[in-house]
RNA sequence: GCCGAUGUGGCGGAAUUGGCAGACGCACCGCACUCAAAAUGCGGCGGAUAACCUCCAUGCCGGUUCGACUCCGGCCAUCGGCACCA
């Protein structure tokens, strides 16, 4: 038997039982139909250098539940990986002079890994995975193709953002405030062919099947909502005098006949067309070129003035003949709707403030009840409901039945359509860098787009290349990389330059992590049957949007290409609040970083761990706290200097519930209180907060009943306890509770252990205390049978002396009993 | 501007289905142990009050209810997301 020191040496303790761990696998996992599995994971990090208080956070609250769940029985996969790509490896590499994005990247993966297995974080360290790696990129691109043969990657001119002082092409992430991140120079936009996926294609799914996720935050399914917006309305077509047309999208075709001006975003490709030999021509060229040069923050801002400008032409409303003016205006974006908007001054507030400004003519089309709205004093639109008017044949129409009503006649006519609209753009995946998975194309001046053939992949990255700024991706400056023989022709062909965005990398992995050393195969059927989908996912909320929505289009793709079974990737998602100190978030910028690796060399892992579980529950941000820290250590200590003490004394078997009586009984039921409300707050309720609340009340109540001379307790009552609180610490304080565990007379790992029950009848009370009010003010409290009736309740509690002192004089009008929990006596 | 979350002691938080507000921990105070200190153990700890079995108290105002931190209506504050979406 195992000697347990009488302190509590943590550093010894931990090194001791990771590597113990790590010698016998306990937590490699595999596929086995006898068991029900359970997938749970948490966000991969990008290896940055070293792990944050987030870090911690995210990985304790994961490790806390694939224990549990465990011990429970199930078959867990618990996996972890680096999400690898990415520019901050390239800014260190030209920061740092010669030093390889490669090596900085695995270098900080090698940090990052051990400081994971510092923590004693339960992963299946066989199944790691990283992005960069040419065996995972591999798939990485082969996924593109799949994506290209399906006709969902395709190829289109795109604006991007450019620091004309670096002379380099910024990704959306590196523009901050409309200026260049490193050297605050503003951003300009240039023109580049680009790749893109048709996300669009899914939006009605991705929206439809938000409703399915019923084990995701509220929050993130709304914010999901909102990203792609979908908006009902109709497209309808306004001819050019001269020819040419103008397609434009409404949500208000009940307006149509209030149309006094129509407004072109300045990219549209009419515009050139309609000002050709007009005199505006040279006025409105300079206003779009400007336009153009904004960053996408200027361009969007609120507080941006809008500026419009007449073209001179003019278009046809087609359902009253009149003739509207042309406006070319900044505030209409090109990629929403078809890139126009038409002016309805009477009902749009924005077209009302427009209309003012520029003098342009408000015409009413729907008329509110009460006096009738006249233009000219208006001093806001009207947007709420009405009837129509000056709308011709549906005059009198309310205006609610008018969006349908107009919608049919222009499709009769040939004039327009009903039409759905999303907000969501497709996904534009080109990277102009290096440090990421390459797009696997090559372009032959003979056959044009080829994609490179499934036998050549991966394309490799090649290691030698330069990362001086040139404005170009640094593949391009690399002959051995971009002159290939085409596929298709066997002629000379060049590579794609650029690489594609790292949230691709991070839209499968938790799909690859089932197969993760599978080379023929992006992954082998019957592990993707077995383990999908994720049963517990786990994460910081700044990926409600991006990732979690590609991963889901990404599901959706590999499920109708009959790749994986499911439809939804996360069955269940947990979204962590921030770690906070001094009331804002850890950064370094503020000073007030809380490095994990000083609180794991000072206090443990197993403290680390407990202090974060323990200070806030899991979605709130949690406020750092020295102290709070040493209280946890402190608990954790006097956990230590109860149980090692029990050394080799521990006997008895199962206690007999029935024969227990006084302080035996009552430490039998807190043992069996405690399991079961352990048992709800992290299986149930993810409060891992109160469930540690509820291991201290434990342990306080167990110092207590030590205190009891030991001829007059139970033995067996002592060894279940003492047993149980380790278990139940186990998911929380890992290495402490197998240390105590083989010390007190166990040879098999603790994390081993099936999950324990509680009892009912060892939790069941005989009597209980309730409370007694008037009028709801707490008077007295009296202890009662527990199975008592409430009229036999009523009865006893009116005949109490002080209940009948209380009510002298009064009149009783009703008397509310609530068994098990109070009676309320109401009197006037 | 729109959408969402949060608001409870000196602090982090608890109260799971409308039923004892403040569990657990931190800080603080007192006591024990000690020559002394640290560590540890024991006790106290929302406010008012001389005191209570009294009164007040869960951001503010109002409502529903025998009973509201919890439900409803209206405000305020803080944080987060989206932001000219036609």
């Amino acid at each position: 038997m195992a000697v347990l020191k009488d302190r509590y040496y943590f550093g010894e303790i931990e090194e001791k039982w990771q590597k113990r761990w790590a010698e016998e696998d306990i937590y490699r996992v595999a596929e086995d139909s006898r068991k029900p599995k359970y997938y749970c994971l948490e966000m991969f990090p990008y290896p940055s250098g070293k792990l944050h208080m987030g870090h911690v956070r995210n990985y304790s609250i994961g490790d806390v539940l694939a224990r549990y769940l465990t011990m429970k029985g199930y078959n867990v996969l618990h996996p972890m990986g680096w999400d690898a790509f990415g520019l901050p490896a390239e800014n260190a590499a030209i920061k740092h002079g010669n030093m390889h994005p490669a090596v900085w990247t695995y270098e900080n993966i090698n940090t990052m890994r051990a400081q994971l297995k510092q923590l004693g974080i339960s992963y299946d360290w066989s199944r790691e995975i990283a992005t960069c790696h040419p065996g995972y990129y591999r798939w990485t691109q082969w996924l593109f193709l799949q994506l290209y043969k399906h006709g969902l990657a395709y190829k289109k001119k795109a604006a991007v953002n450019w620091c004309p002082s670096c002379a380099t092409v910024l990704a959306n992430e590196q523009v901050k405030e409309g200026t260049c991140e490193r050297c605050k120079t503003g951003v300009e936009k240039r023109e580049l062919d680009q790749w893109f996926f048709s996300i669009t294609k899914y939006a009605d799914r991705l929206l439809e099947d938000l409703s399915l996720l019923k084990g995701w935050p509220e929050k993130v399914k709304i914010m999901q909502e909102n990203w792609i917006g979908r908006s009902e309305g109709a497209e309808i077509v306004f001819p050019v005098e001269g020819g040419d047309a103008i397609t434009v999208f409404t949500t208000r075709p009940d307006t149509v006949f209030g149309v006094t001006y129509m407004v072109l975003a300045p990219e549209h490709p009419l515009v050139e067309k309609l000002i050709q030999d007009r005199p505006q021509a040279v006025e409105i060229r300079e206003f779009v070129k400007n336009v153009r040069n904004l960053s996408e923050i200027d361009r969007t801002s609120t507080e941006a003035e809008k500026i419009g400008l007449y073209t001179g032409a003019h278009c046809i409303n087609p359902l009253n003949g009149e003739r509207v003016p042309i406006l070319v205006a900044n505030y209409v974006l090109l990629e929403y709707g078809t890139g126009c908007v038409m002016g309805v001054p009477a009902h749009d507030q924005r077209d009302f403030e427009f209309a003012r400004k520029y003098d342009l003519s408000i015409k009413v089309v729907i008329q509110p009840e009460g006096p009738d709205l006249k233009p000219e004093k208006m001093t806001e639109a009207y947007t709420g409901e009405g009837s129509m008017v000056n709308s011709g044949p549906f005059n009198g129409l309310p205006n609610k039945e008018g969006i349908k009503a107009v919608i049919r006649y222009c499709e009769e006519k040939g004039a327009g359509k009903g039409v759905i609209n999303f907000r969501l753009r497709d996904w534009l995946i080109s990277r102009q860098r290096y440090w990421g998975a390459p797009i696997p194309i090559i372009y032959c001046e003979k056959c044009g787009i080829v994609p490179v053939p499934d036998a050549d992949l991966p394309v490799e990255l090649p290691m030698s290349v330069e990362f001086k700024p040139t404005g170009r991706s640094p593949l391009a400056d690399s002959p051995e990389f971009v002159n290939a023989v085409c596929p298709g022709c066997g002629g000379p062909g060049r590579r794609e330059t650029d690489t594609m965005d790292t949230f691709m990398c991070s839209s499968f992995y938790y799909f690859r992590y089932t197969s993760p050393r599978n080379t023929e195969r992006v992954w082998g059927e019957s592990e993707i049957n077995y383990w999908q989908p994720v049963d517990q996912y786990i994460g910081g909320v700044e990926h409600a949007i991006l990732h979690l929505l590609y991963s889901r289009f990404f599901t959706k793709f590999l499920n109708d290409i009959n790749l994986v079974p499911n439809t939804e990737p996360f069955t269940n998602l947990l979204t962590q609040g921030m770690v906070l100190k001094d009331g804002a978030k850890m950064s370094k910028s503020k000073g007030n970083v809380v490095s994990p690796e000083d609180i794991v060399s000072a206090y443990g892992a197993d403290t680390a761990r407990l202090f974060i579980l323990f200070a806030a529950p899991p979605e709130r941000d949690l406020e750092w706290s020295d102290q709070g820290v040493e209280g946890c250590y402190r608990f954790l200590n006097r956990v230590w200097r109860l149980v090692a003490p029990m050394a080799g004394k521990l006997s008895g078997g199962q206690p007999d519930t029935d024969k227990l009586v006084g302080v035996d009984r009552e430490m039998h039921r807190l043992t069996h209180v405690t399991i079961k409300r352990v048992t709800e707050d992290v299986g149930n309720r993810f409060n891992f907060n109160t469930a540690v609340s509820a291991i201290m009340e434990m342990v306080n109540g167990l110092n207590q009943y030590r205190e009891v001379p030991e001829t007059d307790r139970e033995p067996s009552v002592l060894k279940e306890a003492a047993e149980t609180l380790l278990v139940l610490l186990a998911p929380f304080a890992p290495h402490m509770a197998e240390e105590l565990w083989h010390g007190t007379g166990h040879s098999q790992s603790i994390h081993l252990q099936p999950w324990p029950a509680y009892r009912p009848d060892a939790v069941a009370e005989e009597e209980v205390t309730i409370v007694i009010q008037i009028n709801g003010k707490i008077k007295d409290r009296i202890l009662v049978p527990v199975d008592i009736t409430p009229d036999r309740m009523s009865e006893l509690v009116l005949s109490q002396p002080r209940v009948r002192q209380l009510l002298e004089g009064r009149n009783v009008v009703k008397v509310i009993p609530v068994p098990g929990k109070l009676i309320n006596i109401v009197v006037k």
